[in-house]
DNA sequence: TCGTTCCATCGTATATTTACGATCCAAGGA
DNA sequence: TCCTTGGATCGTAAATATACGATGGAACGA
């Protein structure tokens, strides 16, 4: 595994795990779910975080590319990105699919 | 969010999240679905890891329910889990459907 | 029994993450 | 213009994650 970097595509799924691995980050994914829009403020209030923690958690979720936050006067909205989240769902199907073929369970003997 | 506990259900999917969130063990992952069966040194080759570094790594694998390892005489051999992958793609399939259903692309103005 | 193999755990150093307050910045309204 | 609102960024402390070598323990063969 020496010096050998992932591709663009392993790396995206990578930062996705990685953006959802975090409690505050995995809830608020969660609440936004249910609460199609909703500004920092919002969710700064759902997560009992103070403001400049919660932007920072958004902007890993932004970089990830889960959510998406267009300007709205001073505020700003934050979505979730349903493609994102799609693809997520695909890469990971993929998975499960691959190891089902390779691994029948019973059948493997470990 | 003050001291709201996540339900079991989440608590295991943020696990599963945590444990692909980093970069050894996701390549781990990969390898051991086109791998189906492997021992620790085999993985710590691999990933050019020191072993007690390698065996940590398995063990918080382990404990999402994402590996099982068998004892083979003094080597363990590790599978991946396919059901746990299964429950894991059901999950994320689930957030994906609740967001598609929720806010259709285009159609949320934010 | 003794030595080897393979893995888990301990102790510990370093790196990364996470959190906060302070500060800065852009968009509006008075 | 000045002030308020809502966020982003900076500096930094504390917590957590990650890595290693050293050590311990179970399984097995000689």
């Amino acid at each position: 595994m020496k010096r050998v970097a992932l591709t663009p595509e392993d790396a995206r799924l990578l930062a996705l795990f990685r953006a959802l691995s975090n409690p505050i980050r995995f809830r608020m994914v969660q609440y936004m779910v249910d609460h199609p829009q909703c500004i920092t403020e919002q969710l700064a209030e759902f997560a009992d975080l103070a403001q400049s923690t919660t932007s920072q958690h958004l902007a890993v979720l932004r970089d990830a590319g889960l959510v998406s936050g267009t300007f709205e006067g001073t505020a700003r909205c934050y979505c979730l990105e349903t493609e994102t989240l799609a693809w997520f769902r695909d890469r990971v199907s993929e998975w499960a699919d691959r190891l089902a073929a390779c691994c029948i369970p019973g059948e493997c003997d470990c």
